[in-house]
DNA sequence: CGATTTTGACCCGCGC
DNA sequence: GCGCGGGTCAAAATCG
């Protein structure tokens, strides 16, 4: 993963930069003049000598800052490539229970489960609810006081696990990824709801031939949203329940492609797209699905992966934690090429992405389900459902987007992390500059609301999204793309992603903004 | 003229 | 068994 590297890169030419400078310090040290000086040259007058020294003490104080900067930029580099190879280590023990359960008994009430976690709160805390979930399935009361009063963070994590599956017979990986806040109102009220709110321990009561679906909710004005791959309309249908026709698209890539996706809007917000994808690529997606994937999901990879720390745990108090967007992914979980998802035996692969605090039962395009569109709460962009699979959803209007007043401060430490340096800038095609930048610890009020700020900027951005389900899918893949000599292209541009996740039925794919694309469904379709 | 979209018909699963 | 609704097919229409 080039997240890691990529920084560590950047780091090692601040670090050689200041190595530099501390050279020519010394090199300073030695020049002759210095010498003369040391040597007590009585052609020096005394005017000149304490100019040198003042110089000397400024040029001191200055590689000083220097060391100091290098050292919490070796530490950062550290820290980050720790994490990394935790990351790897997890998800590398991952795909041996995988391969030992499969292995062992392959039709015994056993799971392996991938937690791909964008939750909130520190890592330990994360790992916590995770084991809690898997041990505890159904104490959802027990979860809930769990995550109360925590605030919000970000971070990916992979976890394995194997578990005694109460109600599902069939073998699967789940992959639970959530974008949780800690502090919204749980209200689960699927009949199989996980054991609380973070995690999702519902299982899809899927037929056993059911697809995993990755949903994408976003604002788009166009008809469909450019992921990057070519797509023929193959079916147009009045949903119940929905009076905006539901468009039937099937990959055209390569023939015989299996891959479907649904488009809607969003009854409760026209400016929503609502796209499920389903299927799974049998071809190497194209450079522009791909692009995004190789090169974001190292940032999104790094920016999510450590949220151990929680550095402004005040400001988790009393406030609900946001995400903050105007944009939404609503991925699905299905695994194109050249990931190979059908090398996978667990034919029964799906994601859950589940959010602690999604207010509502939500409901999926197909089977008579709608999404319903929190925009009150606005806690959570990511949760699961049943019939859907992933839902990424960051859609999620906030009083940030109006008012600042009445903001709701994240308490989001990867950021903070991020900006440990003062700055991270994130660049987008659009030369878009968001910087995190974190005031004074006078300045909590400001630092809280610009956090939550850039937080919104970032979440708004859809490289943003397509950056974190590329994170996501990369992760997933990175076995199977090595497995396979991966022909991923490396690419440099793309406004848009497709990537991949394993198994015969899991994949995911990224969507971004197209605005370009044809007027909106429904509005003014040609 | 080939590719794509439109749209009514058809198929199939599910619930009653 | 029947009706409903989601999903797909395929011929016609449209587009570039």
């Amino acid at each position: 993963m080039g997240g890691a590297n990529g920084i560590a890169i950047d780091l090692s030419l601040k670090l050689r930069d200041a190595q530099d400078e501390e050279e020519q310090e010394n090199e300073q040290n030695d020049s002759p003049t210095l010498y003369q000086e040391k040597e007590g040259a009585s052609s020096v007058d005394k005017s000149s000598e304490i100019l040198n020294i003042s110089q000397l003490c400024e040029l001191q104080k200055e590689m000083d800052s220097m060391k100091e900067e290098n050292q919490a930029l070796r530490k950062e580099v550290e820290q980050t490539m720790k994490d990394y190879y935790d990351l790897q280590m997890k998800f590398s023990n991952l795909q041996q229970n995988k391969q030992d359960v499969n292995n062992d008994n392959k039709k015994d009430d056993r799971a392996t489960r991938l937690f791909l976690s964008l939750n909130g709160g520190n890592e330990e805390m994360s790992e916590e609810l995770v084991t809690k979930c898997l041990q505890t399935p159904k104490s959802p009361s027990s979860a809930e006081d769990y995550v109360g009063g925590r605030g919000l963070g970000l971070s990916l994590m992979l976890k394995s696990s194997t578990i005694e599956m109460e109600e599902e017979k069939k073998e699967e990986v789940d992959m639970v990824a959530g974008l949780t806040s800690m502090q919204g109102v749980y209200s689960n009220n699927k009949p199989h709801g996980s054991s609380f709110p973070g995690i999702a321990s519902h299982h899809v009561p899927s037929p056993s031939n059911r697809k995993a679906r990755v949903s994408v909710r976003a604002r788009c004005e166009s008809a469909t949203m450019n992921d990057g791959c070519q797509w023929r309309k193959y079916g147009q249908k009045i949903a119940k329940g929905n009076p905006c026709p539901r468009a039937y698209y099937r990959c055209t890539v390569a023939a015989g492609c299996p891959v479907r996706k649904q488009v809607q809007r969003c009854l409760d917000d026209m400016s929503i797209l609502i796209t499920t994808y389903e299927g799974t690529h049998n071809h190497p997606l194209p450079v522009g699905a791909t692009a995004m994937a190789a090169t974001a999901s190292a940032a999104a990879s790094y920016m999510l992966v450590d949220s151990s720390s929680n550095y402004y745990p005040h400001l988790s108090d009393n406030h609900n934690t946001n995400i903050n967007s105007n944009s939404s992914i609503h991925a699905s979980s299905l695994s194109p090429y050249p990931f190979p998802s059908y090398n996978n035996n667990n034919p029964h692969n799906h994601m859950i992405i589940n959010s602690s605090s999604f207010p509502y039962p939500s409901e999926g395009i197909g089977n008579n389900h709608n999404f319903i569109t929190n925009t009150n709460n606005g806690n959570s962009s990511v949760h699961h459902d049943p019939l859907q699979g992933i839902v990424l959803d960051l859609t999620k209007n906030s009083s940030l987007q109006s008012s600042s007043s009445s903001s709701s401060p994240v308490n989001l430490s990867w950021m903070h992390k991020m900006s440990t340096n003062n700055r991270i800038n994130i660049n987008n095609d659009t030369n878009k500059l968001m910087d995190c930048e974190v005031g004074s610890k006078s300045e909590e009020n400001n630092k809280s609301f610009l956090l939550a700020e850039n937080m919104s900027a970032i979440t708004s951005d859809p490289k943003f999204t397509v950056a974190v389900a590329a994170a996501i899918s990369s992760l997933i893949n990175k076995e199977s793309t090595s497995k396979t000599n991966s022909a991923t292209p490396a690419s440099t541009g793309g406004t848009s992603t497709a990537a991949a996740t394993d198994d015969n039925n899991s994949w995911v794919v990224l969507e971004s903004f197209n605005s370009n694309a044809k007027p909106p469904m429904g509005q003014s379709s040609p």
